[in-house]
DNA sequence: TCCCGAAGTTCGATTTAAATG
DNA sequence: GCATTTAAATCGAACTTCGGG
């Protein structure tokens, strides 16, 4: 291991010059540019890379992120922690990566975990699980910089990194509206899940707007569960009872695209054609959700853009505290983005 | 912060004493049990926590495993994440995470990051895309336990896990040809890619070991591409193409989940039913597998299994090292698993 | 005033050699 | 000599102080 004593010797510096000149400190201007030159040259040579414990040790930065996901199993979340790890990556920042498996004891743990390794700054992306209130504590109680990413949280010291639901949910029952559909079943999300009500509001709205009637009989919630991917058959059952009811409708909107999937396959089972017979759309455009025949028609969180601005925002408030600066947190909503597929079309007459 | 010099005021004993009594030191066994007792008290009231910096710095363990991704896009690797992570946590190690993207940059610059971070081991996980030699090197050089997961490798210090490619190839095209198929097109892997050569080397003893004959011409390879996602519509293309040749066949077996994906799409959209026109098998077991109307018949990868099997690898080797035993690198290859969904069926007369 | 160096201190835990009764 | 305990050195970097030219 090469240590600033190596480089001091080699360059025939001391090993304070080689400290002063490397770490770009404010006594460098006294140096001159040869000696500069001269131990920047030597420590390329040898190699030499600062220890990071010894530096963490003074208290300097620990130049690492922490990482904390609810299920990375989740489709929804691959493309949030690409967003992240490539922004951090061009920060310079190494992430300290956690599955909390849906399970409040791994949260403390890896939480606890990570405050030791002096993480500058911690991102919680919070995928499907409602996070409770006493976790949101936890997260309160130390004071480094925090964002989450898909949930809103009004908090005094927590950012938000979300899509904007409420439009979102919007675009969804406009772009069925605009194809002529009138009678539009609903598949919400769990009751417990508050990115579902946000969406609901905007699709209440818009069909306030419109005069549109939704039948509360086509309207449904999906249970609450841990699983993700639970969601699937659910929604399969779900759909399979609504069209039991005999009660017609000519396109589904559903809560996401797994659910939208599950509706898929119920309608696809009981011999309705999609989109000739009904129409679906979903939300969030998971991978699979262009492998589905036919492929689906969603609405599309900017889910790298998401990873990438909570980045920015922990980046943000990490500079804000080294330079003692005030940095109060904010709410991010970035906009969704309808994608036509063809899972959807005009309403047959 | 509480340090090891509050504890040792608060129960009245040196620095020294308290450190012995706290990590178990050999000489433990000198101090008395009540002295122990109170020092375990003091340490506890005051929730001490040993600054992991300061035992770093001393070269004691850093507690940490470096976990490499090629590319979290891909669906393949969640579930080997999972696995990794999971196991990880039980072992009280964390991970340091990075998404190679795919790039040999990234992975050097990545590479670099971690060994400055001191993991004590290091996990590949190398999805898709061919590992060239000199990154191999590289991984050589440094002289930390490493184990490469879905890639088999000969090398001196590199351990494997990886599933049995061959058996697997086997498993899948004799369910076909259980069900009676024996017209069977192979859409296999990108030649670069060397888990497509060992699943086709199983399809082909296989074959020659029932006198089933592949036609060469029903044989087609996908491209070499950067983007596992890509294979998606490139499959759609070779089976169009394949089609239009106007061979028949009545099964189609493919090189992984998302190749058969795109193949059943390509079939559907030219009228043809799966499974009671042609059957459908794919690999990996992907969580879109069971997403497709019909889902996916499919061999499974043992993914999590692989990702825990990994970490054991890695955990074995690092003990080994610290015990100054020799630990000489293995492969370890795991059984595939038929997952027999509604793909395929019995062959039409 | 400018340039540089030597030596000492700090961070927190571990480990050694040494000192106490 | 023995059982117990402790002071001091160590790890590597960073910053401070003082001092010389």
């Amino acid at each position: 291991m090469v240590t600033v004593r190596d480089v001091a010797r080699k360059s025939g510096f001391s090993v304070g010059s080689v400290s002063i000149v490397l770490n770009n400190a404010p006594l460098a201007r006294y140096m001159s540019d040869e000696a500069k030159r001269r131990i920047k040259e030597a420590a390329h040579k040898l190699g030499y890379k600062p220890n990071q414990f010894a530096r963490s040790l003074r208290g300097i930065r620990s130049h690492s992120v922490g990482v904390m996901v609810f299920d990375v199993t989740d489709p929804f979340c691959t493309l949030i922690i690409r967003g992240i790890e490539n922004t951090l990556y061009e920060q310079s920042y190494l992430s300290i990566f956690a599955d909390a498996h849906n399970e409040r004891s791994r949260f403390e743990r890896y939480l606890e975990m990570m405050l030791e390794r002096r993480v500058e700054g911690l991102i919680v992306v919070a995928n499907w699980l409602v996070v409770d209130i006493n976790l949101l504590a936890d997260l309160e109680r130390h004071r480094i910089p925090t964002v989450i990413v898909a949930r809103q949280i009004q908090r005094q010291s927590v950012s938000s990194v979300l899509v904007d639901n409420e439009n979102g949910g919007r675009m969804a029952i406009q772009h069925l509206y605009d194809l002529g559909h009138r009678q539009i079943a609903v598949l919400r999300g769990p009751k417990a899940v508050e990115d579902s009500g946000l969406r609901w509001s905007g699709i209440r709205r818009f069909a306030k707007s419109t005069n549109l009637k939704l039948d509360p009989r086509l309207t449904v919630d999906l249970p609450d569960s841990p699983d993700a991917n639970y969601s699937f058959e659910a929604a399969q059952h779900l759909t399979a009872d609504l069209l039991q009811r005999k009660l017609p409708f000519t396109a589904l909107l559903a809560y996401d695209d797994v659910t939208a999937i599950g509706a898929m396959r119920a309608l696809t089972n009981a011999g309705i054609r999609v989109p000739e017979q009904c129409s679906i759309i979903g939300f969030d455009d998971v991978a699979a959700a262009s492998f589905t025949s036919p492929a689906l028609t969603t609405v599309r969180q900017p889910m790298q853009a998401m990873g990438a601005t909570a980045v920015q925002l922990v980046s943000e408030a990490i500079r804000a505290g080294s330079e003692k600066r005030d940095f109060s947190p904010v709410t991010r909503l970035l906009a969704p983005e309808l994608v036509v597929r063809h899972s959807t079309a005009i309403v047959r007459r």
